[in-house]
DNA sequence: TAAACCAGTTTGTCTAGGACAAATTGTGTT
DNA sequence: AACACAATTTGTCCTAGACAAACTGGTTTA
């Protein structure tokens, strides 16, 4: 009903954002943002344009900023704070990054697989993840939320992405050996692109991982570690992970397993937070793999 | 605080079981299960026994059952309830398949990939999809719901056959000609794994696919699909699909593509459909492509 | 035999404003 | 600079009622 004319329920708002429907309804009590039109069931109905600003919103608020300072902002001044924020993003975009925004816009299957084997081909998996994949994905994480790109588009990327990723490591991990290192999503984080990053990275260093994909409980990840001796745990947030207590997540996680296995976890999620709990280390950036 | 004596949130639980914190509250009051204690704050605590069962509940829900039914139900008549519901699986499987699923519940990443390549090798593409593969997933998809499988273990079983489906697509696609394929999944349905599949008997017989993956609304399939100049899109229904009305859907995309658009559409939830709306074909197996 | 229709029932999501603890910030002291 | 303590901010949870969408089961139509 909603969704063909542009609007938005509060449990779709929540999906989309990592906003909790209880957060939303409490802001517009508190801040008078988001305030949505009524349908005439007297629900919430949120606009196109109200669901992009708090995308944008969730993404400085993941940056450190507190929403009381937030909320109150004309658009504006939000353009300003996220100028401030983004200051020299698109200068130096190597040449691959900006070929794969190109061909994203333009091309064709052919054209970006061609174009991915052959940054691959130059620059090593390494370099290939770290700066051309990761920027790409950022980008296009810009466009998608300044509306300047078609969701299809970004689904389109996606998968080519999974599929020249997991090619590349299941060629590599034919050599891997020790140590094992278990990957994971917990429930909640569907973003599962970091874990075959780190996958891939793994791969090319030797190092032979297993994948268990998106969400999976914790009970889980313990049972898995198990089975697979894994020696090592790597754990994804995305920007987008909606519980904001991913530390107690992760103590909670570090209770559970054994003392020897190591916990690595990274992504957007976890830029913000200073404080580890023990025994678990952080990689800020991909590239920073604690090995 | 709650969690270090076994006891759980709401929000804890919704994460876990992915019910929904209204709909727990709203069972509880229904049909008085499950009836958490509470915590000195007056919240709800759910213990551990109460969010395994709830896991149970959610698993055998998927499979169609209402909550209804289900809910006043005793543990002993739950026991019963899924001991029938997985009754005769062990039918005649043919040796890849059990051997797939040996290596499921005992082995590690290395043996269960060398079966498939070896499968593989042997059957062809589509043989080895269509009688090791969906086989073999529908095996472990009733060993799940019967919880005779972990978690971790299906989650493991996918992302290999996603990594090794990916492979060799991509080996596979280099070659690949018109017709082109768009194939995708309707928002609400995340299984993928059919599109994979497809894709690779397609690419096996030359035909080059873009694959879209899940959840793709429909005016983006539309975009896409003049994009690429697909000739035929596939779409792909899992038997856990929601909304009913699947025929309605597809007239809907129907009417919203170009008449010499092909539309092809198969999996467990178009099994049941008769009448098709004119203009979409279905594969009621993976064996009959309409090609 | 199967599709289409209809009435009755079940079910999930949404509403309100209040409450409170955990997290963060600010101030003052060592 | 490092620490303790108070003030503020913030997210999550509470209640009980409402209602449309989805499903069920029975009947009619092709």
């Amino acid at each position: 009903m909603l969704e063909e004319e542009g609007l938005h329920s509060i449990g779709v708002v929540e999906r989309d954002t990592g906003i909790g429907r209880d957060t939303l309804r409490v802001w517009e009590r508190r801040y008078g943002f988001p305030l949505p039109v009524r349908n005439d069931k007297g629900e919430r109905a949120y606009s196109d344009s109200q669901l992009r600003r708090l995308q944008r919103v969730r993404r400085l608020l993941d940056q450190g900023m507190r929403p009381g300072k937030l909320l109150p902002l004309s658009d504006d001044a939000l353009d300003q704070l996220e100028a401030d924020l983004t200051p020299s993003q698109s200068e130096e975009m190597n040449a691959s990054v900006t070929a794969m925004l190109d061909s994203v816009t333009s091309a064709d299957a052919e054209t970006i697989n061609t174009l991915m084997q052959r940054a691959y081909e130059q620059q090593g998996m390494d370099r290939f993840v770290l700066r051309t994949v990761v920027p790409t994905l950022k980008a296009v994480g810009e466009m998608w939320a300044g509306g300047r790109l078609q969701i299809y588009q970004e689904h389109f990327l996606s998968n080519q992405l999974v599929q020249f990723l997991n090619t590349e490591i299941s060629r590599l991990q034919k050599t891997a050996k020790k140590p094992v290192v278990l990957l994971a999503t917990l429930p909640g984080e569907e973003h599962t692109l970091g874990l075959l990053m780190v996958a891939a990275l793994l791969s090319s260093r030797g190092i032979s991982s297993v994948n268990l994909g998106g969400e999976v409980p914790m009970d889980q990840i313990v049972s898995a570690v198990e089975h697979f001796r894994a020696d090592i745990v790597g754990i994804t947030f995305s920007g987008a992970y909606q519980y904001s207590n991913v530390r107690g997540h992760l103590s909670e996680l570090r209770e559970l397993l054994a003392d020897d296995v190591d916990i690595w976890t990274g992504g957007e999620g976890v830029r913000r937070l200073r404080k580890l709990p023990a025994g678990v280390t952080k990689f800020n950036s991909l590239a920073k793999l604690p090995l």
